[in-house]
DNA sequence: TTAATTTATATCATATATGATATAATAAAT
DNA sequence: ATTTATTATATCATATATGATATAAATTAA
């Protein structure tokens, strides 16, 4: 993944945590960003940490960590599971 | 991939080239069944060959057919690499 | 029917995603 | 301030995605 977006992102990130309500100000985002921005709002919703969302899917608290750093590119498959940890499912479609 | 789903994912496909109206019957299925149901069928309509899209986003034809061919669990790059060679955007989202 | 075009399949080499462990950094709680 | 909990980062092993070539199969054109 690209460097400098992802230092960015990492701004992005630290907002999300502070005031969710920026997350919309992210809608133009690139689209692997923008379903990060969003896993990570409904974790934190549902009060969910990253360890617990780890084991609900399989996984562990460091590989969700990476996927929300965005210095990533996860497959399909990866993002479905978790959403399903989420009790959300993936759309995917075009433009 | 799930070879059975594959399977019957061949019977999509082919109503998908017989008749693309029977697309949204298809609305229900996995997520990346219905995306390659997209891209397929925006491929067709743009009167694309998997050549030709694969030459514009820098691959090869056999790589589109097996993206095509739904037994494949592709990264959101390569996804978005499809999707930017449609002349689309490549839309992720939760629920 | 034959030739040409398009798509599917098999396979290999290489890059990278994923699972995992360990640990550092940060934040929260007491 | 000191634990405790949470998240981030580094790294390794392994599985798998991706690019590529070759070729078969299928479809279309002539």
């Amino acid at each position: 993944m690209n460097k400098k977006i992802a230092a960015s992102w990492e701004n992005v990130k630290k907002e999300l945590l502070k005031d969710s309500s920026v997350y919309k100000e992210y809608k133009s985002l690139e689209p692997e960003y923008i379903i990060i921005s969003q896993m990570i709002k409904i974790r934190i919703e549902q009060g969910l940490t990253q360890k617990e969302l780890a084991e609900k899917i399989g996984t562990r608290q460091s590989n969700i960590s990476r996927l929300e750093s965005g210095e990533y590119n996860p497959s399909l498959e990866f993002l479905k599971k978790v959403a399903k940890g989420l009790n959300k499912e993936l759309i995917v479609s075009l433009s």
